[in-house]
DNA sequence: CTTGACTCTGGACTATAGTCCAGAGTCTAG
DNA sequence: CTAGACTCTGGACTATAGTCCAGAGTCAAG
């Protein structure tokens, strides 16, 4: 069985070195052994669990999750459920997310369009004007906890 | 001229006082005066930037980009296509974060609808399989950098 | 045997947007 | 005058996901 230094499986993932001892501190993912000299040694199941983290997270999950999606896909009591109802919360995020963007750009496309732009001065730009009045609260009450 | 104390702006804002402090600290927003005793005190105007700065939030936009904003605000060469130019830019960003989302959860959608859920038995998850093969790359690739 | 590449550790630092704290001083109503 | 509410300061701490550093040790090639 062919064994991986820690550069060797950071490659395979296109990470950083620290990010898998991050994610060792994060205890996401762990050598399989070390070496006399204390160097970590990572076989393929280690690959394929980077992998999967790296996957999840391009998928929106954040390491937390993934940590425990890891635990029950190494549980043998779990059942698919358990995985699923993840991905079926992380969906339901994901739409609430996209419409609160949604809103957000709405708003803002609004604002902007009425704004006669170019070198026309201040006084008459339809941004600043909404940020200024504060009677005008519709878009942003709507849509007011997105980090966008 | 009435003037506020720094416990009366924030509540104006429904912000905490703590927040009004760091919005000085990072220039965002500075009493108009102190008392003899080193009180805070906000004038109108005051109340008005610090609405402009939730509003503008709540648009999407972060403190660094407020700060040019408002910064412009007070520029009395500048002209509206320099704050139309800033909507716009967060237009097209907040459009492309919806875009990736949505391939992000299109991709989810399709993985998750395949997976039997209940009490099936792990081996025949779809969303494990799918995050530990690592030739399915397709959904992660197009959707790589979201932080959803 | 030496050089360069690689790895080890613990801790500090990045960014963002706050939030909280202690200990001291101030202000206002009763 | 005193109690309770408010404010002051600087610095520490939260969360997330890394990234970087120094100083030491290790490994393989020439």
């Amino acid at each position: 069985m062919t064994m991986l230094t820690i550069g060797q499986l950071a490659n395979t993932a296109n990470v950083k070195i620290d990010t898998v001892r991050y994610y060792e501190r994060k205890n996401l993912l762990s050598p399989d052994f070390r070496t006399a000299a204390g160097y970590r040694q990572y076989s393929g199941d280690s690959i394929r669990r980077l992998h999967f983290i790296k996957k999840a997270q391009g998928l929106g999950f954040s390491l937390k999750e993934i940590g425990k999606m890891l635990d029950i896909s190494l549980n043998v009591e779990a059942e698919c459920g358990n995985i699923k109802q993840y991905a079926e919360r992380k969906i339901a995020d994901i739409q609430a997310r996209i419409n609160n963007l949604q809103k957000i750009c709405d708003g803002l496309l609004q604002i902007a369009e009425a704004c006669p732009g170019g070198d026309s001065p201040l006084e008459n730009c339809t941004i600043l004007e909404h940020f200024y009045k504060s009677e005008t609260q519709s878009i942003t009450q709507s849509a007011g906890k997105e980090t966008a």
